[in-house]
DNA sequence: GAGCACTGC
């Protein structure tokens, strides 16, 4: 089960800047795949048929073992290293063995969209079908599938949580397969809990969950863990009881993967600078294996901004290599080198780059958030540089917010990163940390559930008829003061009453809207205010980040171009500004460019902006109605966003520069240098007393300090007017709700 | 006084 343990096979020790890697063995040769991504890699560049293929895949061999299985246990966990063809595999063979004979379809789930569409299509072409007919896809905006042909749906998480509030026993399925557990979003733990629980009405569902490390053992023990109070309602009647009930509950098995073995180096002591540290180890790689014809660099940092300090430093370096080549005036056995920066926000055609065939002669670096960790995979790397930390979303249940951190990674991120390594051949990983640190790692990340803002999780759990949330059979319960805040906010939204019931006005329209219910809450609202057009557009915009393009290298010019659709009011109604002008736009690429905006999120925010739109209207049964529109007067805007996001107010402190939120809390939070109201307050001349008395924000984000960002300015006479009932009983507490002495 | 992990409905 730790194959990964023992695929890692050496540990040494090495100081970044003094004492140089060794040098390479010459190691058995590996032919240079040219594949793009990893869905890609195998079958297309070899001559092997499609049927050879499939054969030869590590899971092959298990075929018939997990036919079996399924015969005999309702769950099986599969654990697969990546290679082993698990995700394209084993829908197959439930097919081709009549798993979906009785008209019932085999569901997959996928944590993301892209991964969802890819994997579609690979079942597709394996099985030489039209994609779209016998397998089918669906994410959000796309359908691509035809019921009573299809019989293999691939879809992401979120959309079959969104079909059990159509179908709570998810009737239309015989076999339901997460695929990617380990990463555990929020999503896959709800999916797991909920599964678990339709199990037991439903005798002869089929469930299948791979991954590619995980905390297995403690997943099995839930799965055959049965409550021993169940409700008379919950029983399974005598006379129901049939084959099915005699079934074992759950198994496990591993597969193993196709990866080669990764040698991994660990600092001697900890490095005071990690970036000056994976420069150094950059120049290492590269002045050592210079006789390596292949190897590219991929080095794993936690932030956009070390992420361009490198890259800077880098070029530095290879200039210098460029003059030195070039007065020597003789051919130098080092390559050129390829510096690449990846992150989230990097315009797409520059994301694109790192997947471009490495020239002869020529080393690729590349720099990356750990968004190369998950969504990208990228081709021929043979050195991995780890930083050994992550920025994550943490939810503070004492201040009551979440807030984007910086933390040590865990062990099975830390192999994650080394094996990234062994993908086309032996390759070395150099962690930036020494080995005691690596043993001091926690063993697994927290799943999202236990470290994140619980209450969108709530609300839908609410809206699926989980009436006490607090005795949820949760994979892993989050913390019971992360659930606690959860309910008070939907009570303090008036999402659910006293009884913790959903609130028939409000809560049941605000869980149909896939948002946080705070922006859900605004929404609805939006209706009495008379603004549905902006806010709309506003909420849209909440969901899609990286609207403002800002290169490292043209800051200022982008500060002066973005400064034209900037307002006193603040960021969200500098947003609509710019959505609203983009809207009119005949030429919306020329747009983008000359105020250099990003036109993909832009793009996609009109698409989201419709299709709340569209669940609007479903919800308010006013199809044909025009929705209002302020026009030019911002202040029932502004007022419908304070009735959405009151628990996120914040007033300025009497030092004139730091705030402080309405709820009690001594944190001291700053204003984000990336909003519109540094970039206004910079311009003017007296800093004193300038910045606003009372404004809301929409995230929290750690770094030297506490910054808020997405800022929105109001008049701290709205908070009283509009969300006076919670403030007072913020501070009285008088209001004590159900679960909440389930608690206790 | 000074900088923005990643998904998803």
């Amino acid at each position: 089960m730790s194959q990964n343990q023992s695929k890692s096979t050496t540990n040494k020790y090495w100081k970044p800047g003094s004492t140089r890697p060794p040098r390479q063995q010459s190691s058995s040769i590996v032919d240079r795949q040219d594949s793009t991504s990893e869905n890609v890699d195998l079958y297309q560049h070899s001559s092997m048929s499609i049927v050879q293929h499939r054969r030869h895949l590590p899971i092959a061999a298990y075929r018939t073992h997990i036919l079996h299985l399924l015969e005999k246990y309702r769950t099986l966990i599969i654990i697969g290293e990546t290679g082993s063809g698990k995700s394209t595999q084993i829908p197959q063979y439930l097919l081709e063995s009549g798993w979906t004979r009785n008209g019932k379809l085999i569901c997959m789930t996928e944590p993301r969209r892209i991964a969802t569409i890819q994997l579609a299509q690979r079942i597709a072409d394996e099985k030489d079908v039209v994609l779209g007919k016998e397998i089918g896809y669906r994410i959000r905006f796309e359908d691509v599938y035809s019921s009573g042909l299809t019989q293999i749906l691939v879809m992401t998480e979120g959309l079959l949580l969104r079909e059990l509030m159509y179908d709570p026993l998810l009737t239309r399925y015989n076999v339901i397969i997460i695929d990617e557990a380990h990463e555990r979003s929020i999503q896959t733990d709800l999916l797991l809990g909920l599964l678990k629980k339709i199990q037991r009405r439903r005798r002869d569902l089929r469930l299948i969950i791979t991954s590619a490390t995980i905390d297995s053992e403690r997943l099995r023990a839930f799965f055959e863990h049965q409550p021993t109070s169940i409700s008379k309602t919950e029983n399974q009647p005598e006379e129901n009881k049939n084959e099915d009930e005699k079934l074992d509950e759950c198994f496990i098995m591993s597969v193993e993967g196709r990866s080669y073995p990764v040698e991994i180096y660990h600092t001697t002591e900890p490095v005071p600078d990690y970036c000056k540290a994976c420069v150094d180890t950059c120049i290492q790689i590269h002045e050592n294996e210079k006789y390596n014809e292949q190897g590219d660099i991929l080095c794993f940092i936690s932030g956009q901004d070390d992420v361009l300090r490198i890259i800077r430093d880098l070029h530095d370096y290879a200039r210098r290599l460029n003059d030195e080549q070039q007065h020597l005036k003789r051919k130098d056995e080092r390559k050129k080198l390829i510096i690449l920066p990846l992150y989230a926000s990097l315009k797409f055609l520059d994301q694109m780059k790192v997947f471009e065939k490495t020239p002869i002669n020529t080393r690729k670096i590349i720099v990356a958030t750990n968004i190369a960790e998950t969504s990208l995979t990228i081709p021929n790397i043979v050195y991995v540089i780890d930083c050994g930390y992550v920025r994550l979303k943490l939810f503070n249940p004492e201040f009551g917010f979440e807030v984007l951190t910086t933390l040590p990674i865990t062990c099975s991120s830390a192999l994650q990163r080394a094996g990234r390594a062994g993908r086309v051949r032996s390759g070395k990983a150099y962690r930036l940390y020494p080995a005691v640190e690596y043993k001091k790692m926690k063993e697994f990340q927290l799943p999202e559930i236990q470290r994140c803002d619980l209450a969108l999780a709530v609300l839908q759990l609410k809206a699926l008829g989980i009436h006490n949330i607090v005795r949820f059979d949760f994979p892993s319960p989050p913390p019971s003061k992360n659930l606690l805040q959860a309910i008070e906010c939907l009570y303090a939204l008036r999402a659910i009453d006293q009884q913790s019931h959903l609130t028939s006005d409000l809560g049941m329209k605000m869980a149909e809207l896939p948002l946080h219910p705070a922006h859900a809450r605004a929404l609805i609202l939006s209706l009495e205010y008379g603004c549905t057009q902006e806010i709309l557009k506003i909420i849209a915009s909440l969901q899609v980040k990286h609207v403002f393009h800002n290169p490292p290298n043209e800051k200022m010019r982008a500060a002066k171009l973005h400064s034209s659709f900037a307002c006193q009011e603040g960021d969200l109604i500098t947003v609509l500004n710019v959505i609203k002008v983009f809207e009119q736009q005949m030429m919306p690429q020329q747009f983008c460019d000359k105020y250099m905006l990003n036109l993909k999120s832009l793009k996609r925010i009109l698409e989201i902006k419709d299709s709340l739109e569209k669940s609007l209207r479903r919800i308010i049964a006013k199809n044909n109605k025009i929705l209002s529109s302020s026009g030019d007067d911002v202040i029932p805007v502004l007022k419908c966003l304070t009735d959405g996001f009151f628990m996120n107010a914040a007033q300025l402190s009497i030092d004139g520069y730091t705030y402080r939120t309405f709820r009690g809390s001594l944190q001291e939070l700053y204003i984000h240098p990336s909003c519109i109201l540094s970039a206004i307050l910079s311009k003017q001349d007296t800093t004193q007393s300038q910045l606003p008395k009372t404004i809301l924000f929409n995230e929290l984000i750690q770094s030297s300090k506490i910054f808020m960002s997405d800022i929105t300015v109001i008049d701290p006479n709205w908070l009283y007017e509009i969300a006076g009932h919670y403030y007072e009983q913020l501070s009285t507490r008088q209001w004590i709700l159900k679960e909440s002495c389930d608690l206790e």
